[in-house]
DNA sequence: GTACTTAGAGTCACGATGACACGAAGGAGG
DNA sequence: CCTCCTTCGTGTCATCGTGACTCTAAGTAC
Protein backbone atom coordinates (compact mmCIF):
# COMPACT_ATOMS: atom_id res chain seq x y z
CA UNK A 1 0.00 0.00 0.00
CA UNK A 2 3.11 2.65 0.65
CA UNK A 3 5.03 2.27 -2.12
CA UNK A 4 7.92 5.11 -1.80
CA UNK A 5 6.69 8.34 -4.35
CA UNK A 6 9.28 10.41 -5.39
CA UNK A 7 7.55 13.78 -4.96
CA UNK A 8 7.34 16.13 -7.76
CA UNK A 9 9.01 19.53 -7.54
CA UNK A 10 7.01 21.25 -9.87
CA UNK A 11 6.64 24.92 -10.35
CA UNK A 12 3.32 26.46 -10.04
CA UNK A 13 1.81 29.06 -12.86
CA UNK A 14 -0.97 30.44 -13.45
CA UNK A 15 -2.61 31.82 -17.08
CA UNK A 16 -5.72 33.63 -17.87
CA UNK A 17 -7.44 32.88 -21.34
CA UNK A 18 -9.15 36.67 -21.96
CA UNK A 19 -12.42 36.80 -24.02
CA UNK A 20 -13.21 40.28 -25.50
CA UNK A 21 -15.88 40.60 -28.76
CA UNK A 22 -13.73 42.01 -31.31
CA UNK A 23 -14.00 45.98 -31.30
CA UNK A 24 -16.34 47.55 -34.11
CA UNK A 25 -14.31 48.89 -37.21
CA UNK A 26 -14.41 52.40 -36.25
CA UNK A 27 -13.53 53.42 -32.58
CA UNK A 28 -15.89 55.93 -30.93
CA UNK A 29 -17.26 56.26 -28.02
CA UNK A 30 -21.17 55.82 -29.23
CA UNK A 31 -21.02 52.53 -30.57
CA UNK A 32 -20.93 52.39 -34.45
CA UNK A 33 -24.40 51.07 -35.81
CA UNK A 34 -23.01 50.20 -39.36
CA UNK A 35 -21.42 47.41 -39.31
CA UNK A 36 -22.35 43.64 -39.40
CA UNK A 37 -22.93 42.37 -35.65
CA UNK A 38 -22.78 38.58 -36.76
CA UNK A 39 -19.24 39.35 -38.38
CA UNK A 40 -18.30 40.55 -34.91
CA UNK A 41 -15.78 37.49 -33.74
CA UNK A 42 -14.50 36.66 -30.38
CA UNK A 43 -10.69 38.21 -29.56
CA UNK A 44 -8.16 36.68 -27.26
CA UNK A 45 -4.99 38.19 -26.23
CA UNK A 46 -1.89 36.06 -26.71
CA UNK A 47 1.88 37.51 -25.68
CA UNK A 48 4.80 36.39 -27.20
CA UNK A 49 6.91 34.50 -25.69
CA UNK A 50 10.74 36.34 -25.61
CA UNK A 51 12.20 32.79 -23.79
CA UNK A 52 12.82 29.16 -24.37
CA UNK A 53 10.88 27.18 -23.98
CA UNK A 54 9.03 27.87 -26.83
CA UNK A 55 10.66 31.55 -27.76
CA UNK A 56 8.57 33.57 -30.18
CA UNK A 57 5.86 31.50 -29.98
CA UNK A 58 2.57 33.06 -28.69
CA UNK A 59 0.98 31.95 -25.48
CA UNK A 60 -1.72 32.56 -22.93
CA UNK A 61 -0.77 35.42 -20.61
CA UNK A 62 0.53 34.40 -17.35
CA UNK A 63 3.29 33.95 -14.31
CA UNK A 64 4.23 32.52 -10.99
CA UNK A 65 2.06 32.37 -8.25
CA UNK A 66 3.01 34.68 -5.34
CA UNK A 67 3.35 33.93 -2.22
CA UNK A 68 1.17 36.46 -0.37
CA UNK A 69 -1.41 35.93 -3.22
CA UNK A 70 -4.62 33.71 -4.13
CA UNK A 71 -4.72 31.82 -7.36
CA UNK A 72 -7.49 34.26 -8.74
CA UNK A 73 -5.47 37.26 -7.27
CA UNK A 74 -2.50 35.43 -9.13
CA UNK A 75 -4.28 35.41 -12.89
CA UNK A 76 -6.12 39.21 -12.16
CA UNK A 77 -2.19 40.29 -11.84
CA UNK A 78 -0.81 38.46 -14.55
CA UNK A 79 -3.43 39.31 -16.60
CA UNK A 80 -3.08 42.88 -15.70
CA UNK A 81 0.48 43.02 -16.41
CA UNK A 82 0.85 41.37 -19.43
CA UNK A 83 -2.30 42.59 -21.64
CA UNK A 84 -3.54 46.02 -19.34
CA UNK A 85 -6.64 44.85 -19.49
CA UNK A 86 -8.72 44.49 -15.91
CA UNK A 87 -11.73 41.77 -16.37
CA UNK A 88 -14.70 42.03 -15.32
CA UNK A 89 -15.91 38.23 -14.95
CA UNK A 90 -12.35 35.91 -14.03
CA UNK A 91 -13.51 31.96 -13.22
CA UNK A 92 -10.73 29.05 -12.64
CA UNK A 93 -10.89 26.91 -15.58
CA UNK A 94 -8.72 23.89 -15.12
CA UNK A 95 -5.58 22.83 -14.00
CA UNK A 96 -3.07 21.12 -16.89
CA UNK A 97 -0.06 18.80 -14.96
CA UNK A 98 0.65 16.56 -17.09
CA UNK A 99 4.18 15.70 -16.21
CA UNK A 100 5.60 16.28 -19.95
CA UNK A 101 3.88 19.57 -20.92
CA UNK A 102 6.85 21.67 -20.77
CA UNK A 103 10.60 20.42 -21.48
CA UNK A 104 12.59 21.61 -18.76
CA UNK A 105 10.75 21.45 -15.52
CA UNK A 106 7.70 20.44 -14.55
CA UNK A 107 4.76 22.97 -14.15
CA UNK A 108 1.37 22.42 -12.67
CA UNK A 109 -0.72 25.78 -14.71
CA UNK A 110 -3.92 27.04 -13.08
CA UNK A 111 -5.80 28.57 -15.83
CA UNK A 112 -8.18 30.89 -15.54
CA UNK A 113 -10.68 32.62 -17.81
CA UNK A 114 -11.86 35.69 -18.10
CA UNK A 115 -14.32 38.49 -19.55
CA UNK A 116 -14.04 41.96 -20.87
CA UNK A 117 -15.41 44.47 -22.22
CA UNK A 118 -14.36 45.70 -26.18
CA UNK A 119 -13.77 49.44 -24.92
CA UNK A 120 -11.39 48.43 -22.14
CA UNK A 121 -9.07 46.75 -25.04
CA UNK A 122 -8.64 49.80 -26.37
CA UNK A 123 -6.85 51.19 -23.34
CA UNK A 124 -4.55 47.70 -23.41
CA UNK A 125 -0.96 47.96 -23.62
CA UNK A 126 0.01 48.63 -27.45
CA UNK A 127 3.19 46.31 -27.49
CA UNK A 128 4.28 44.66 -30.14
CA UNK A 129 4.71 41.46 -28.12
CA UNK A 130 0.85 41.95 -27.26
CA UNK A 131 -1.58 40.48 -29.84
CA UNK A 132 -5.57 39.98 -30.26
CA UNK A 133 -6.33 36.63 -32.12
CA UNK A 134 -10.18 35.33 -34.06
CA UNK A 135 -10.71 32.79 -31.02
CA UNK A 136 -11.38 30.50 -34.06
CA UNK A 137 -8.72 30.88 -35.71
CA UNK A 138 -5.28 30.48 -33.89
CA UNK A 139 -1.84 30.08 -34.52
CA UNK A 140 0.03 26.83 -33.26
CA UNK A 141 0.92 28.38 -29.77
CA UNK A 142 3.44 27.42 -27.04
CA UNK A 143 2.88 24.12 -25.01
CA UNK A 144 -0.51 22.93 -24.72
CA UNK A 145 -1.95 25.93 -24.82
CA UNK A 146 -4.09 25.18 -28.16
CA UNK A 147 -5.78 23.00 -26.24
CA UNK A 148 -6.24 25.20 -23.33
CA UNK A 149 -7.88 27.91 -25.37
CA UNK A 150 -10.57 25.23 -27.21
CA UNK A 151 -11.41 23.55 -23.72
CA UNK A 152 -12.14 27.59 -22.54
CA UNK A 153 -14.15 28.09 -25.62
CA UNK A 154 -16.07 25.18 -24.74
CA UNK A 155 -16.58 26.27 -21.30
CA UNK A 156 -17.91 30.02 -22.89
CA UNK A 157 -20.09 28.18 -25.10
CA UNK A 158 -21.54 26.11 -22.22
CA UNK A 159 -22.12 28.88 -19.73
CA UNK A 160 -23.59 31.58 -22.13
CA UNK A 161 -26.34 29.01 -22.53
CA UNK A 162 -27.47 29.08 -18.58
CA UNK A 163 -25.55 32.11 -17.13
CA UNK A 164 -25.93 35.93 -16.98
CA UNK A 165 -22.22 35.77 -18.24
CA UNK A 166 -23.00 37.58 -21.44
CA UNK A 167 -23.13 41.46 -19.21
CA UNK A 168 -19.62 40.97 -18.77
CA UNK A 169 -18.58 41.91 -22.61
CA UNK A 170 -20.88 44.81 -22.29
CA UNK A 171 -21.14 48.22 -21.06
CA UNK A 172 -23.51 48.58 -17.73
CA UNK A 173 -26.74 49.65 -19.38
CA UNK A 174 -26.87 48.21 -22.80
CA UNK A 175 -29.97 47.57 -25.63
CA UNK A 176 -31.34 44.13 -26.16
CA UNK A 177 -29.82 43.69 -29.48
CA UNK A 178 -26.19 44.93 -28.07
CA UNK A 179 -27.05 41.63 -25.75
CA UNK A 180 -28.39 39.25 -28.69
CA UNK A 181 -25.00 40.23 -30.57
CA UNK A 182 -23.15 38.60 -27.91
CA UNK A 183 -25.08 35.51 -27.61
CA UNK A 184 -24.54 35.39 -31.64
CA UNK A 185 -20.97 36.68 -31.32
CA UNK A 186 -20.33 33.43 -29.22
CA UNK A 187 -23.09 30.97 -30.05
CA UNK A 188 -22.17 31.70 -33.93
CA UNK A 189 -26.03 31.68 -35.20
CA UNK A 190 -28.37 33.75 -35.53
CA UNK A 191 -31.24 34.68 -32.91
CA UNK A 192 -34.74 35.87 -33.59
CA UNK A 193 -34.48 39.37 -32.24
CA UNK A 194 -38.28 38.86 -30.86
CA UNK A 195 -38.33 35.71 -29.81
CA UNK A 196 -34.56 36.64 -27.70
CA UNK A 197 -36.42 39.49 -26.32
CA UNK A 198 -39.53 37.58 -24.94
CA UNK A 199 -37.11 34.76 -23.18
CA UNK A 200 -35.06 37.84 -21.42
CA UNK A 201 -37.82 39.48 -20.60
CA UNK A 202 -39.56 36.52 -18.89
CA UNK A 203 -36.61 35.38 -16.70
CA UNK A 204 -35.93 39.15 -14.63
CA UNK A 205 -32.65 38.90 -15.22
CA UNK A 206 -32.46 42.53 -16.61
CA UNK A 207 -34.52 45.94 -15.43
CA UNK A 208 -35.22 48.53 -17.96
CA UNK A 209 -32.91 52.13 -16.91
CA UNK A 210 -36.18 54.23 -17.97
CA UNK A 211 -33.78 55.90 -20.80
CA UNK A 212 -33.53 54.74 -24.44
CA UNK A 213 -30.18 55.27 -26.44
CA UNK A 214 -30.44 58.27 -28.83
CA UNK A 215 -28.71 58.57 -32.56
CA UNK A 216 -29.77 55.70 -34.33
CA UNK A 217 -30.99 56.23 -37.55
CA UNK A 218 -34.10 54.12 -36.16
CA UNK A 219 -36.42 53.69 -33.96
CA UNK A 220 -34.72 54.14 -30.29
CA UNK A 221 -34.30 51.25 -28.17
CA UNK A 222 -34.70 50.92 -24.51
CA UNK A 223 -31.83 50.43 -22.27
CA UNK A 224 -31.52 47.79 -19.91
CA UNK A 225 -28.78 47.00 -17.08
CA UNK A 226 -28.56 43.57 -15.44
CA UNK A 227 -31.01 43.10 -12.00
CA UNK A 228 -29.29 42.70 -9.36
CA UNK A 229 -28.74 38.86 -8.50
CA UNK A 230 -30.56 38.63 -5.31
CA UNK A 231 -33.06 40.71 -6.81
CA UNK A 232 -33.53 37.92 -9.84
CA UNK A 233 -33.55 34.98 -7.39
CA UNK A 234 -34.37 32.47 -9.28
CA UNK A 235 -36.14 33.52 -11.62
CA UNK A 236 -33.04 34.86 -13.29
CA UNK A 237 -31.85 31.44 -15.40
CA UNK A 238 -33.29 31.51 -18.57
CA UNK A 239 -31.89 29.26 -21.22
CA UNK A 240 -30.24 30.17 -25.09
CA UNK A 241 -29.41 26.65 -26.57
CA UNK A 242 -25.84 26.25 -27.91
CA UNK A 243 -27.20 24.59 -31.64
CA UNK A 244 -31.23 23.63 -31.15
CA UNK A 245 -31.10 22.03 -34.65
CA UNK A 246 -28.66 19.18 -33.35
CA UNK A 247 -31.41 17.99 -31.66
CA UNK A 248 -33.67 17.72 -33.95
CA UNK A 249 -34.86 13.98 -34.78
CA UNK A 250 -32.31 12.39 -37.15
CA UNK B 1 4.51 46.40 -14.90
CA UNK B 2 7.14 44.33 -13.36
CA UNK B 3 6.97 44.58 -9.51
CA UNK B 4 9.02 42.00 -7.69
CA UNK B 5 6.93 39.63 -6.46
CA UNK B 6 8.31 37.07 -3.73
CA UNK B 7 7.22 33.16 -5.59
CA UNK B 8 5.36 30.78 -3.45
CA UNK B 9 7.01 27.99 -2.19
CA UNK B 10 4.30 25.80 -2.15
CA UNK B 11 3.21 22.18 -2.26
CA UNK B 12 1.24 20.57 -4.95
CA UNK B 13 -1.58 18.11 -3.21
CA UNK B 14 -4.32 15.80 -4.82
CA UNK B 15 -7.45 14.68 -3.23
CA UNK B 16 -10.24 13.18 -3.81
CA UNK B 17 -14.74 13.33 -3.07
CA UNK B 18 -15.46 9.71 -3.66
CA UNK B 19 -19.33 9.22 -3.96
CA UNK B 20 -21.08 6.17 -3.97
CA UNK B 21 -24.51 5.29 -2.41
CA UNK B 22 -25.25 3.99 0.75
CA UNK B 23 -25.36 -0.04 0.20
CA UNK B 24 -28.16 -1.81 0.46
CA UNK B 25 -29.22 -3.47 4.45
CA UNK B 26 -28.28 -6.67 3.83
CA UNK B 27 -25.20 -7.13 1.42
CA UNK B 28 -25.35 -9.94 -1.04
CA UNK B 29 -23.94 -10.23 -4.30
CA UNK B 30 -27.94 -10.38 -5.62
CA UNK B 31 -29.32 -6.48 -5.07
CA UNK B 32 -31.98 -6.59 -2.04
CA UNK B 33 -35.48 -5.92 -3.05
CA UNK B 34 -37.15 -5.18 0.22
CA UNK B 35 -35.29 -2.13 0.77
CA UNK B 36 -36.66 1.08 0.40
CA UNK B 37 -34.60 3.20 -2.50
CA UNK B 38 -35.10 6.71 -1.64
CA UNK B 39 -33.72 6.32 1.96
CA UNK B 40 -30.39 5.25 0.84
CA UNK B 41 -28.39 8.57 0.43
CA UNK B 42 -25.19 9.44 -0.96
CA UNK B 43 -21.83 8.57 1.06
CA UNK B 44 -18.63 9.53 0.88
CA UNK B 45 -15.34 7.77 2.21
CA UNK B 46 -12.98 9.92 4.90
CA UNK B 47 -9.66 9.44 6.18
CA UNK B 48 -9.03 10.03 10.13
CA UNK B 49 -5.93 12.22 9.87
CA UNK B 50 -3.27 10.35 12.11
CA UNK B 51 -0.69 13.96 12.17
CA UNK B 52 -0.52 17.41 12.86
CA UNK B 53 -2.21 19.77 11.13
CA UNK B 54 -5.84 18.32 11.74
CA UNK B 55 -4.51 15.61 13.83
CA UNK B 56 -7.56 13.47 14.53
CA UNK B 57 -10.13 14.70 12.45
CA UNK B 58 -11.73 13.50 9.26
CA UNK B 59 -10.38 14.85 5.73
CA UNK B 60 -10.92 13.74 2.24
CA UNK B 61 -8.13 11.02 0.58
CA UNK B 62 -4.97 12.02 -0.90
CA UNK B 63 -1.43 12.85 -0.80
CA UNK B 64 1.14 14.67 -2.46
CA UNK B 65 1.93 14.98 -6.71
CA UNK B 66 4.28 11.89 -7.65
CA UNK B 67 6.93 13.45 -10.03
CA UNK B 68 6.04 10.82 -12.91
CA UNK B 69 2.67 11.10 -12.46
CA UNK B 70 -0.43 12.91 -14.05
CA UNK B 71 -2.73 15.48 -11.66
CA UNK B 72 -5.25 12.23 -12.40
CA UNK B 73 -3.13 9.41 -12.30
CA UNK B 74 -1.76 10.87 -8.38
CA UNK B 75 -5.63 11.22 -7.85
CA UNK B 76 -6.24 7.66 -9.10
CA UNK B 77 -3.80 6.73 -7.00
CA UNK B 78 -3.59 8.10 -3.20
CA UNK B 79 -7.84 7.21 -3.67
CA UNK B 80 -6.51 3.38 -3.74
CA UNK B 81 -3.91 3.36 -1.47
CA UNK B 82 -6.22 5.17 1.16
CA UNK B 83 -9.49 3.85 0.74
CA UNK B 84 -8.89 0.55 -1.90
CA UNK B 85 -12.03 1.86 -4.12
CA UNK B 86 -11.36 2.29 -7.71
CA UNK B 87 -13.32 5.04 -9.70
CA UNK B 88 -15.95 4.11 -12.18
CA UNK B 89 -15.16 7.99 -13.05
CA UNK B 90 -12.97 10.53 -12.61
CA UNK B 91 -12.53 14.12 -12.79
CA UNK B 92 -11.16 17.12 -11.92
CA UNK B 93 -13.48 19.06 -9.81
CA UNK B 94 -11.61 22.72 -8.85
CA UNK B 95 -7.81 23.90 -7.34
CA UNK B 96 -7.89 25.19 -3.93
CA UNK B 97 -5.26 27.32 -3.14
CA UNK B 98 -6.05 30.46 -0.96
CA UNK B 99 -2.22 30.97 1.32
CA UNK B 100 -3.52 30.39 4.56
CA UNK B 101 -5.74 27.02 3.87
CA UNK B 102 -3.16 24.66 5.75
CA UNK B 103 -1.56 26.41 8.68
CA UNK B 104 1.94 25.90 8.32
CA UNK B 105 3.16 25.46 4.82
CA UNK B 106 1.17 27.05 1.82
CA UNK B 107 -0.29 23.64 0.33
CA UNK B 108 -2.13 24.03 -3.29
CA UNK B 109 -5.13 20.83 -3.68
CA UNK B 110 -6.06 19.64 -7.32
CA UNK B 111 -9.36 18.22 -5.91
CA UNK B 112 -10.93 15.42 -8.28
CA UNK B 113 -14.31 13.81 -7.74
CA UNK B 114 -14.61 10.26 -8.51
CA UNK B 115 -17.84 7.67 -8.71
CA UNK B 116 -17.80 4.44 -7.16
CA UNK B 117 -20.44 1.56 -7.13
CA UNK B 118 -20.97 0.15 -3.70
CA UNK B 119 -20.24 -2.96 -4.98
CA UNK B 120 -16.47 -2.05 -4.92
CA UNK B 121 -16.87 -0.10 -1.44
CA UNK B 122 -17.63 -3.77 -0.06
CA UNK B 123 -14.12 -4.85 -1.01
CA UNK B 124 -12.74 -1.56 0.40
CA UNK B 125 -10.02 -1.34 3.05
CA UNK B 126 -11.24 -2.20 6.75
CA UNK B 127 -9.57 0.26 8.67
CA UNK B 128 -10.64 2.12 11.91
CA UNK B 129 -9.27 5.61 9.82
CA UNK B 130 -10.85 5.35 6.97
CA UNK B 131 -15.32 5.04 7.65
CA UNK B 132 -17.99 6.34 5.14
CA UNK B 133 -20.35 9.10 5.97
CA UNK B 134 -23.59 10.33 4.64
CA UNK B 135 -22.36 13.65 2.47
CA UNK B 136 -25.18 15.58 3.87
CA UNK B 137 -24.43 14.73 7.39
CA UNK B 138 -20.88 15.03 7.82
CA UNK B 139 -18.96 16.07 11.00
CA UNK B 140 -16.26 19.57 10.84
CA UNK B 141 -13.40 17.89 8.45
CA UNK B 142 -9.81 19.31 8.67
CA UNK B 143 -8.87 22.34 6.65
CA UNK B 144 -11.82 23.60 4.35
CA UNK B 145 -12.80 20.23 2.96
CA UNK B 146 -16.37 20.69 4.43
CA UNK B 147 -16.55 23.61 1.43
CA UNK B 148 -15.01 21.47 -0.95
CA UNK B 149 -17.29 18.66 -0.30
CA UNK B 150 -20.36 21.14 -0.33
CA UNK B 151 -18.73 22.07 -4.00
CA UNK B 152 -18.41 18.48 -5.12
CA UNK B 153 -21.88 17.76 -4.42
CA UNK B 154 -23.25 20.85 -6.43
CA UNK B 155 -21.29 19.53 -9.39
CA UNK B 156 -22.63 16.34 -9.18
CA UNK B 157 -26.07 17.00 -8.75
CA UNK B 158 -26.03 19.62 -11.99
CA UNK B 159 -23.53 16.99 -13.54
CA UNK B 160 -26.44 14.32 -13.05
CA UNK B 161 -28.75 16.30 -14.69
CA UNK B 162 -27.56 17.13 -18.31
CA UNK B 163 -24.75 13.90 -18.68
CA UNK B 164 -24.92 10.13 -18.02
CA UNK B 165 -22.36 9.49 -15.44
CA UNK B 166 -25.27 8.11 -13.43
CA UNK B 167 -24.31 4.55 -14.42
CA UNK B 168 -21.32 5.08 -13.12
CA UNK B 169 -22.83 4.13 -9.67
CA UNK B 170 -24.26 1.17 -10.92
CA UNK B 171 -22.72 -2.54 -12.85
CA UNK B 172 -22.46 -2.80 -16.54
CA UNK B 173 -26.69 -4.09 -16.77
CA UNK B 174 -28.99 -2.51 -14.59
CA UNK B 175 -32.87 -2.11 -14.82
CA UNK B 176 -34.75 1.49 -15.51
CA UNK B 177 -35.82 1.49 -11.76
CA UNK B 178 -32.09 1.09 -10.52
CA UNK B 179 -31.42 4.28 -12.97
CA UNK B 180 -34.16 5.78 -10.85
CA UNK B 181 -33.13 5.20 -7.78
CA UNK B 182 -30.17 6.58 -8.74
CA UNK B 183 -31.56 10.23 -9.82
CA UNK B 184 -33.72 10.14 -6.57
CA UNK B 185 -30.72 9.46 -4.85
CA UNK B 186 -28.64 12.38 -5.72
CA UNK B 187 -31.44 15.02 -6.46
CA UNK B 188 -33.01 14.00 -3.51
CA UNK B 189 -36.72 14.21 -5.22
CA UNK B 190 -38.66 11.25 -6.52
CA UNK B 191 -38.93 10.75 -10.15
CA UNK B 192 -42.00 9.62 -12.22
CA UNK B 193 -41.20 5.89 -13.10
CA UNK B 194 -43.28 6.47 -16.14
CA UNK B 195 -42.41 10.03 -17.19
CA UNK B 196 -38.55 9.13 -16.50
CA UNK B 197 -38.97 5.77 -18.91
CA UNK B 198 -40.17 8.01 -21.69
CA UNK B 199 -37.70 10.64 -21.29
CA UNK B 200 -34.28 7.97 -20.92
CA UNK B 201 -35.85 5.54 -23.78
CA UNK B 202 -36.35 8.69 -26.04
CA UNK B 203 -32.45 9.97 -25.19
CA UNK B 204 -31.10 6.74 -27.23
CA UNK B 205 -28.40 6.72 -24.34
CA UNK B 206 -29.40 3.49 -23.32
CA UNK B 207 -29.82 0.02 -25.45
CA UNK B 208 -32.02 -2.95 -24.07
CA UNK B 209 -29.65 -6.39 -23.36
CA UNK B 210 -32.42 -8.19 -24.67
CA UNK B 211 -32.63 -10.04 -20.61
CA UNK B 212 -34.75 -9.83 -17.62
CA UNK B 213 -34.08 -9.64 -14.09
CA UNK B 214 -35.11 -12.43 -12.65
CA UNK B 215 -35.79 -13.40 -9.15
CA UNK B 216 -38.36 -10.61 -7.99
CA UNK B 217 -41.50 -11.10 -6.41
CA UNK B 218 -43.14 -9.19 -9.44
CA UNK B 219 -42.67 -8.64 -13.15
CA UNK B 220 -39.62 -9.09 -13.95
CA UNK B 221 -37.95 -6.10 -15.63
CA UNK B 222 -36.04 -5.43 -18.35
CA UNK B 223 -32.16 -5.19 -18.29
CA UNK B 224 -30.21 -2.38 -20.24
CA UNK B 225 -26.36 -1.39 -20.52
CA UNK B 226 -25.40 2.20 -21.14
CA UNK B 227 -25.44 2.75 -25.65
CA UNK B 228 -21.97 3.14 -27.01
CA UNK B 229 -21.30 7.04 -26.53
CA UNK B 230 -20.36 7.11 -30.37
CA UNK B 231 -24.12 5.62 -31.23
CA UNK B 232 -25.81 7.28 -28.52
CA UNK B 233 -23.76 10.97 -30.10
CA UNK B 234 -26.22 13.79 -30.02
CA UNK B 235 -29.25 12.26 -28.97
CA UNK B 236 -27.75 10.73 -25.54
CA UNK B 237 -28.50 14.14 -23.95
CA UNK B 238 -31.51 14.00 -22.26
CA UNK B 239 -32.08 16.54 -18.95
CA UNK B 240 -33.59 15.45 -15.46
CA UNK B 241 -34.47 18.96 -13.48
CA UNK B 242 -32.96 19.21 -10.25
CA UNK B 243 -35.46 20.59 -8.52
CA UNK B 244 -38.44 21.54 -11.02
CA UNK B 245 -40.57 22.96 -8.39
CA UNK B 246 -38.50 26.08 -8.10
CA UNK B 247 -39.16 27.44 -12.14
CA UNK B 248 -42.39 27.70 -10.82
CA UNK B 249 -44.08 31.28 -10.68
CA UNK B 250 -43.96 33.55 -7.67
C1' DG C 1 -57.94 -19.34 -8.07
C1' DT C 2 -57.47 -14.06 -5.69
C1' DA C 3 -54.68 -10.39 -3.99
C1' DC C 4 -50.77 -7.58 -4.41
C1' DT C 5 -46.73 -5.34 -6.39
C1' DT C 6 -43.94 -3.46 -9.85
C1' DA C 7 -43.14 -3.00 -15.10
C1' DG C 8 -44.32 -0.62 -18.91
C1' DA C 9 -47.54 1.77 -22.24
C1' DG C 10 -50.75 5.39 -23.03
C1' DT C 11 -53.45 9.96 -22.41
C1' DC C 12 -54.09 14.76 -21.32
C1' DA C 13 -52.98 19.55 -20.22
C1' DC C 14 -49.90 23.15 -20.02
C1' DG C 15 -45.82 25.80 -20.65
C1' DA C 16 -41.64 26.80 -23.38
C1' DT C 17 -40.02 27.91 -27.75
C1' DG C 18 -39.28 28.44 -32.95
C1' DA C 19 -41.37 30.79 -36.92
C1' DC C 20 -43.54 34.60 -38.40
C1' DA C 21 -46.70 38.81 -39.00
C1' DC C 22 -47.42 43.54 -38.00
C1' DG C 23 -47.76 48.06 -35.98
C1' DA C 24 -44.51 51.78 -33.77
C1' DA C 25 -40.91 55.12 -33.95
C1' DG C 26 -37.23 57.23 -35.50
C1' DG C 27 -33.95 59.28 -39.62
C1' DA C 28 -32.89 60.13 -44.73
C1' DG C 29 -34.09 62.12 -48.84
C1' DG C 30 -37.30 64.05 -51.92
C1' DC D 1 -44.20 67.99 -45.34
C1' DC D 2 -44.38 63.46 -47.16
C1' DT D 3 -42.58 58.95 -48.44
C1' DC D 4 -39.49 55.25 -47.71
C1' DC D 5 -36.44 52.65 -45.10
C1' DT D 6 -34.76 50.44 -40.95
C1' DT D 7 -35.00 48.63 -36.49
C1' DC D 8 -37.86 48.29 -32.16
C1' DG D 9 -41.28 46.02 -29.90
C1' DT D 10 -45.82 43.35 -29.57
C1' DG D 11 -48.65 39.63 -30.83
C1' DT D 12 -50.12 35.05 -32.86
C1' DC D 13 -49.78 30.23 -34.01
C1' DA D 14 -48.00 25.51 -34.13
C1' DT D 15 -45.16 22.23 -32.09
C1' DC D 16 -42.64 19.82 -28.63
C1' DG D 17 -41.25 18.62 -24.00
C1' DT D 18 -42.78 17.41 -19.62
C1' DG D 19 -45.56 16.76 -15.23
C1' DA D 20 -49.69 14.29 -13.69
C1' DC D 21 -52.33 10.58 -14.20
C1' DT D 22 -54.68 6.04 -15.83
C1' DC D 23 -54.55 1.49 -17.26
C1' DT D 24 -52.86 -3.08 -18.61
C1' DA D 25 -49.05 -6.74 -18.19
C1' DA D 26 -46.61 -10.09 -15.64
C1' DG D 27 -44.76 -11.97 -12.05
C1' DT D 28 -45.03 -13.87 -6.63
C1' DA D 29 -47.55 -14.91 -2.31
C1' DC D 30 -51.36 -16.92 -0.13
Amino acid sequence: MSRTIELAEARLAVSTVIFAREPGVAHGEQPVHAEQPADRSLWIPLVRRLREPGEGRWALPGGWLGAAESLEGAAARTLEETTGVTPRYLEQLYTFGTPDRSPDERVVSVVYWALVRPEETSGAIEDPNVRWFDADDLPELAFDHNEIVAYALGRLRTKLGYSQIAHAFLEDSFTLAELREVYETVLRRPLDPANFRRTVEASGALVETGEVRTGTPHRPPKLYRAADPAEAGIQGAFRIPIAPHLRRHP
